[in-house]
DNA sequence: GTCGCAATGTTCGGTAACGAACATATGCGG
DNA sequence: CCGCATATGTTCGTTACCGAACATTGCGAC
């Protein structure tokens, strides 16, 4: 397979000044990340920002007890490390790979001294950051009052969005655990949306058929965290020409 | 009663640098809060910034029908109004006095001309932000895993922490609608936490009588919330003399 | 003091999700 | 292509919480 990689894949590099960006450049490094992997667990020192491509990462808590919530995803739109430049350093969540793919990493001491120059990197890092915040506090207003078949529509939804395909590969199992619910839940939930023909799936894959679909069985969080993605980050996005094309190395 | 006020009393101002903090008293206006009181709603444009002294605020998310539930709440800890120079200038959430008290009001564009200095405030500035992107995330998973008691014991601790006294002036219905739960459900819980002699109520007032018995009671999420806070912000703090002589005018 | 309203107490049935246990089947490694 | 690990299907009883309806009581306004 033949896939060509360039940072402009992720959307946050993409936006970035092309005099900053040419900078970082020799800095970024194109890693794999396999399914399940952890990227940092509480308490850890970050050593690393990662910019997904085509990766998704699950930023979640797990209890004392053992059960775990994600909390937010990190997708192509944004990056993992916010603790690098926040001043914190470690969080009391851990990152994990919800999705295989790729991501551009790049040394935190790199990401601080970029989001030190007080320029236009650091107003897009502190907007995508804005952003999480809103994913995060809509999170748990959903965990708080939707059932579980709408907030499988909401996490489907914003998969999909963060993917190249209409194909998610992972296992009911792992979206339970990172919804926070049962197996059986999720297991009876899919059922229903794929007698209703939204979903098609089968062992580790689940297939979206009818995206409309999903969107009338999901509840309103998945629009409120892609609107609030969207009104912070696009205009930033506009100011810049088109980029893709002069980076192809 | 002949309270007085300072801006000390905000513990994020009274870590402030003296030179940044003289900059800025002239634009500190000491404002009363009523219990109840929207300081915005969603996608309104903030005009200030909040630094609560003996108010309280609580951030939280109406649904479309008309749920609610807290996603993170702001004592003398903290400050409301992050959108301000965060960039978003405004959020997908409401911010509601949750305890009547005063705080120290600041012009946005004063907040942000300040935040971008890009110094000592600006940092400290982010520090908070990841203290509350951690107590929203913790929300989430505390809203997911933990019971009704649980979670009214984190609150009433977490409560309490901003609190001069002991004793809380809010009502079940309040507790409730915060919690994103039934009034019936406060009640029963509250009911419990008395006959263990934990608290004692009465109409519209909960004191704490046994802080260590709701401890006992209460869920990791105050704990976590409680140290990431003071692990985020105390070095910061200890970086100046002690403050609160010297400005009493 | 007492009136009235708002806060709290109590009860009912209903339901979504849980916990555990077990049955089935699919697809990968050999 | 076979076998087995692992993913999914199904069932049971249980529980925490919900929704609604109504009783009671405390407290502040008058």
């Amino acid at each position: 397979m033949t896939e060509s990689h360039s940072p402009f894949q992720n959307h946050l590099l993409a936006a970035f000044p092309k005099a900053d960006l040419a900078r970082l450049i020799p800095h970024l490094e194109l890693v794999p990340m396999r399914l399940g992997e952890f990227l940092y667990e509480p308490d850890e020192q970050l050593r690393h920002a990662y910019f997904p491509t085509s990766a998704i990462v699950s930023l979640h808590y797990v209890t004392e007890s053992g059960a775990s919530a994600e909390t937010a995803g990190v997708g192509n739109e944004g990056v993992v490390g916010i603790a690098l430049f926040m001043g914190g350093n470690t969080t009391s969540s851990s990152a994990v790979v919800q999705t295989a793919g790729y991501s551009y990493r790049l040394a935190g001491r790199v990401l601080k001294e970029e989001f030190d120059r007080a320029g236009f990197v650091q107003q897009l890092l502190l907007r995508y950051t804005q952003a999480l915040m809103t994913q995060m506090s809509q999170t748990a207003a959903c965990y708080r009052h939707h059932s579980i078949e709408q907030q499988l529509c909401r996490f489907l939804l914003l998969t999909l969005d963060r993917c190249p395909t209409q194909e998610l590969v992972m296992t009911q199992e792992l979206v339970a655990s990172l919804l926070g619910v049962r197996r059986e839940g999720i297991t009876a939930a899919a059922g229903r949306l794929q007698i209703e023909g939204f979903i098609r799936y089968r062992r580790g894959h689940i297939a979206v058929v009818d995206r409309m679909g999903l969107l009338s069985r999901s509840c309103e969080c998945y629009g409120v965290v892609k609107d609030e993605v969207e009104r912070l980050l696009s205009d930033v996005r506009h100011r810049q020409a088109l980029p893709g094309q002069f980076l192809n190395a």
